[in-house]
DNA sequence: CGCACTATCTTGTCAATGGCTAGATTCTTG
DNA sequence: CAAGAATCTAGCCATTGACAAGATAGTGCG
């Protein structure tokens, strides 16, 4: 069955990475241990430190890979429907799938936020709800189209926080990505 | 000047709950130590355990405490203006002002979120919400208006977190509870 | 092929932390 | 004043993150 492990891993970056994942889905971010994800790579404790310097190093190639997740799915959904709201939809849809990677982009002081990768990330995902935002017809982006774009960010945002934090009231049902749809549809209703 | 410290704080409690509020704003809450805050408390390492059970409880403390602040906070804002639009931007205002505290409210892994103490807190807030948001003109909130409710809550929290983040880029000034009043007004302006 | 060089991983160690237990001190209440 | 409860201290242990030194494997270059 557990074949003779050797002495280099061949992919402990991913592996590593792979666990943290789902080490944050059963015990949150805040819980996480190197060493735990070691054990559950098969490695020695210290493996990890290798590639990713410290513990918030390794959150840093999390966050890093999350907003590059999210630039690809906004950049598909910007492509697939030609509409801003369904945009919106996807940066939920994304929170709901990754939450461990959510979980941990949007919390600063668990990395290097100022590390080179992870801004790079961080402006192509920023581009790319840009280019959502900006498809937002003037009509209904009010005079500012600016203040829209952090409307409609802040929206989706805090819908996507709120649910995964289980601070929405139950009655609401138990499709968050339908009601994501109507929330956001509030947003630029016409009368 | 430093008088002889007795074998009894007095006040330890609080004293530990402050000290939380300075240490969260400094380093995180990720990052707090018991053991630190009970040095700035000038106590034994293992005082503060006496009065919260563990690092858990006493984040859990903290968290209804918040819940408490901010259903004053949001009570006042209503009684004051009776516009749903500042009780969002008292919202907004409170997370700003008690960072701490918000910090640590919306991140249920990190404390008890089951505690009484701190269900109580959060239905208290949760109604002064409901009746802020139950303000909203009905020709305004669109036809359901449980939906335009959590489209505002969503809306106030998503741009207080992304704003804590750092998130939000620097052009949209240095002026958080203007740009969320503008934001917020977006959400429902008349055409 | 052989050898140096580098990347990867292991083992051992240390300080700091959270949590527990036993005991000391002070307050309270009858 | 006495007994018990509340509060705090001191000591201990397992776990963690970080570091150092060394072992092993892959890589490139003669």
């Amino acid at each position: 069955m557990t074949s003779v492990r050797p002495y280099h891993h061949g992919n402990l970056r991913e592996a590593v990475l792979a666990a943290a994942v789902n080490a944050i889905n059963e015990v949150g971010p805040a819980s996480v241990s190197l060493r735990d994800l070691a054990r559950r790579a098969g490695v020695s404790h210290a493996a990890p430190a290798h590639h990713f310097g410290d513990k918030a190093g390794l959150l840093t190639a999390l966050a890093a890979e999350g907003y590059d997740l999210l630039a690809d799915a906004l950049a598909a959904a910007q492509q697939r429907t030609q509409d801003f709201l369904e945009v919106g939809v996807a940066y939920v849809r994304f929170a709901l799938e990754h939450r461990s990677h959510f979980a941990v982009m949007f919390r600063p002081d668990l990395y290097h936020p100022d590390d080179p990768a992870v801004r790079a990330a961080r402006e192509r995902a920023s581009d790319a709800l840009s280019t959502g935002i900006g498809s937002i017809p003037s009509g209904r982006a009010g005079p500012d189209a600016r203040l829209a774009g952090v409307a409609a960010w802040s929206l989706v945002h805090g819908f996507a926080t709120l649910w995964l934090n289980g601070a929405l009231p139950p009655e609401l049902g138990d499709d968050p990505e339908a009601l994501a749809r109507a929330v956001a549809a509030v947003l630029f209703s016409s009368p």
